[in-house]
DNA sequence: CATCAACCCTGAGAGC
DNA sequence: TGCTCTCAGGGTTGAT
């Protein structure tokens, strides 16, 4: 499941000599009705066509492409990736949700297994990632304003890192990594994390992103890019088997809804 | 404000 | 072999 690093990874591949920015776009098919949030289907074709791409970027999990004069977003949620290439495919096209064509004969494909992608042509991005929380790498994020956060509100703070308006990017396996990381149990209430365990759980967030992005992402379920991030996990998917820190046995509970893993030993819970 | 269930989907894996 | 059943997972929506 595309998180932030593989979000960026994806990036990177659209933005290097393999990829879209400079292309025209000369026609788009949508085959997949509901991967496409806004406008219309024939809206779409219409507007797009003929526009360039001019940038590519990314803002939370969303990743943005600057054209000459709308954006495309594009969400990959759960199985979501992107594919593009010149001439015949041998790829397995049958999860194909939306097609770009570009004048030099490529082709862009938006393919998503569970359909639970989303794809957006606006004119102001904004109006899409607007309610974002901030990007956890970017500088605007201190240690103070984070500390802040955390201590206004009293959420489990594995449900909280996983809101998108309250930090963007963060998913299952980089909060769970990030909270082992950091020596925090998966259900302390934000606002009991002192100061000192703040500023260690923004450490640990920026290091297991960057940590991601450098490995590539993770190659799990669906979607493989080359990353090998899944190698590195320290408690993601490793229930039953002994932490790496202290030899006590991975455990795995529910906590808002999605599976959780982490060491009982080093992440105590402090409620 | 916080929590929770349901929903959207597919394919993997289990059970038979 | 092949059927049915359950489940995961990000994000949205609506209920409690």
């Amino acid at each position: 499941m595309p998180e932030l690093p593989e979000v960026e990874t994806i990036a990177k591949y659209l933005r290097s000599e393999h990829g879209v920015v400079g292309k025209a776009i000369s026609g788009a098919q949508v085959l997949w009705p509901r991967s496409l949030m806004v406008p219309s289907i024939n809206e779409f074709v219409d507007e797009i066509r003929g526009q360039k791409i001019n940038a590519v970027d990314r803002r939370g999990k969303f990743l943005k492409l600057n054209l000459s004069r709308q954006t495309l977003l594009i969400h990959l949620r759960m199985s979501g990736d992107i594919f593009v290439e010149s001439g015949k495919t041998t790829r397995e096209t049958k999860h194909d949700r939306v097609i770009l064509d570009f004048s030099d004969g490529s082709r862009m494909a938006f393919n998503d297994t569970r359909k639970f992608g989303r794809v957006w042509l606006v004119d102001d991005p904004l109006a899409v990632t607007g309610g974002l929380g901030p990007e956890p790498l970017g500088e605007f994020l201190t240690v103070d304003s984070f500390s802040a956060m955390l201590g206004s509100v009293k959420r489990q703070i594995k449900p909280l890192l996983m809101d998108q308006t309250f930090i963007a990017g963060l998913g299952n396996i980089y909060t769970d990594e990030a909270l082992f990381l950091a020596g925090i149990h998966p259900c302390t209430p934000a606002n009991r994390i002192e100061t000192q365990k703040a500023a260690d759980l923004l450490t640990a967030i920026r290091e297991v992103l960057q940590e991601g992005i450098r490995r590539n992402g993770a190659s799990i379920d669906w979607v493989y890019r080359g990353g090998d991030f899944q190698n590195q996990f320290q408690v993601y998917q490793r229930t039953g088997q002994p932490c790496y820190r202290c030899g006590t046995a991975v455990e795995r509970i529910t906590v808002g809804q999605r599976g959780t893993h982490f060491c009982p030993h080093c992440q105590p819970l402090i409620s």
